[in-house]
DNA sequence: CTTCATTTTTGGTATAGACCAGAAGGGGTG
DNA sequence: CACCCCTTCTGGTCTATACCAAAAATGAAG
């Protein structure tokens, strides 16, 4: 796919793109308006939409609804490999990491939840979903599973926090083994919504199971990031 | 971002994913024209081709530039944890790999690449280049940096296929740890061409650093993959 | 100062039309 | 059969305009 250099988007995108990388646009300050980036110049705002759109795969910038374009903080690195719960790590980063309980409820257990869990459908299960943010910015949704059998009264208990140590410290469950399957993805309408982003935007799905010793599954957790807060980082030792 | 029920993108969407989900479209299969699409029924095409990119977005389809759309075939699942090479994990799920070597070249060590081998800029390295495939679809580049020191005359070996068995069969060099970041990314013109895609769309970029039993680092590797032929998949024992 | 209603601004969606470069296909030629 | 040219089709880019809903700013009222 040869391109000719002379591309207008291409060059709207290399003028902002300027302007960040030499400071004069910090992470959090919003972008001048998409009428005002026209400035008289004889260019559509189609054309400086499709350049933030560019600058927005490449997570430059965000967006903020009906609001304005604003420059990317730098994203959050996580080992999946070394699970220290996301409040630590972000911490360990030097940024300040929320949660905010979205809903916490008793369901019944799916058949899609049942082999998973290896409980018959219909077993009672604790479902929590929770948003959560770096520096007041929410990057995640998750959606975590608890068997309700293995943590009786879950819901009472503070969830605003670790939900590991949680499971630790008051049902002495300490979690030995850890499956992640991650994969790009697009938002939905529900995840985007929590975000409040737009549907459809690029994002990276992230599926975490963990066992305790025995293999029962003591959690499972599907949670949507945002794809431009988010740094993946393994250190493996090959067997 | 609370949204109307009645977008028109979105039915169009929906009624796109439908077909393919019905087995109506299969993946490999074009997808009718854009203008086809619109079939007089008062859509414009900017409408059409919004559905048409949160479709892409999704990983649903992709596009050939100037060819037409395409239902994605599924995606190649890859452990970082488990370095077998890109042949043989492909294979093992029964695809077809392929590899094309794009450049190979004597460099001299750059700045940016001493601090990584703890070698003096200017030292002689190898650069080697590849496209791979599976079935016959281009979905990643790489750029391979070896120590020429550790591997003298490297580049006259057979490199279309796995670098790893070869450096451990002629060189006797074996890999005992493996660092892999991975960040959601736009694709740049250089991979976006050698993809064969159109730059800035979603991608994810592997930096994968391989360490031998003394801690040299054996093999320095950037692979940018389209963003919808990969899935990842971990598992960890936790300490 | 806070609170609430109004106005302005902003991005989101949609239409219509235009031109271009590259891919694909057809047809003739050697 | 292979090769090359030419036409057609296709997605890529761009302009111009319009209206909407939500966010932000404003100003009046308490």
């Amino acid at each position: 796919m040869t391109q000719p250099d002379s591309l207008h988007y291409l060059g709207v995108r290399d003028a902002i793109a300027a302007r960040i990388a030499g400071g004069e646009l910090k992470p959090g300050e919003r972008l001048p308006s998409e009428r005002q980036l026209q400035v008289g110049g004889g260019v559509a705002r189609g054309t400086i939409r499709e350049a933030l759109f560019q600058l927005e795969a490449e997570g430059v910038i965000y967006r903020k609804d009906r609001s304005g374009w604003y420059v990317s903080p730098p994203p959050v690195v996580y080992d999946p490999t070394r699970w220290e719960g996301f409040m630590s790590y972000v911490e360990a980063q030097g940024r300040r990491p929320t949660t905010e309980t979205l809903s916490k409820t008793e369901i019944a257990c799916t058949p899609v939840l049942a082999p998973i869990f290896g409980r018959p459908v219909g077993a009672p299960m604790y479902r929590i979903r929770r948003r959560r943010s770096v520096d007041g910015r929410a990057v995640l949704v998750e959606t975590i599973v608890v068997d309700a059998a293995m943590a009786p009264d879950l819901l009472s208990h503070p969830l605003d926090g670790s939900l590991t140590s949680v499971l630790k410290s008051a049902y002495n469950i300490a979690v030995a083994r850890n499956r992640v399957d991650m994969q790009p993805c697009a938002l939905t309408r529900g995840e985007a919504e929590a975000l409040q982003i737009k549907s459809g935007l690029p994002g990276l799905n992230v599926v975490r199971t963990s066992y305790d010793a025995q293999g029962r599954v003591v959690e499972f957790d599907r949670e949507y990031w945002r794809h431009d807060a988010l740094k993946i980082s393994v250190d493996i030792r090959v067997r």
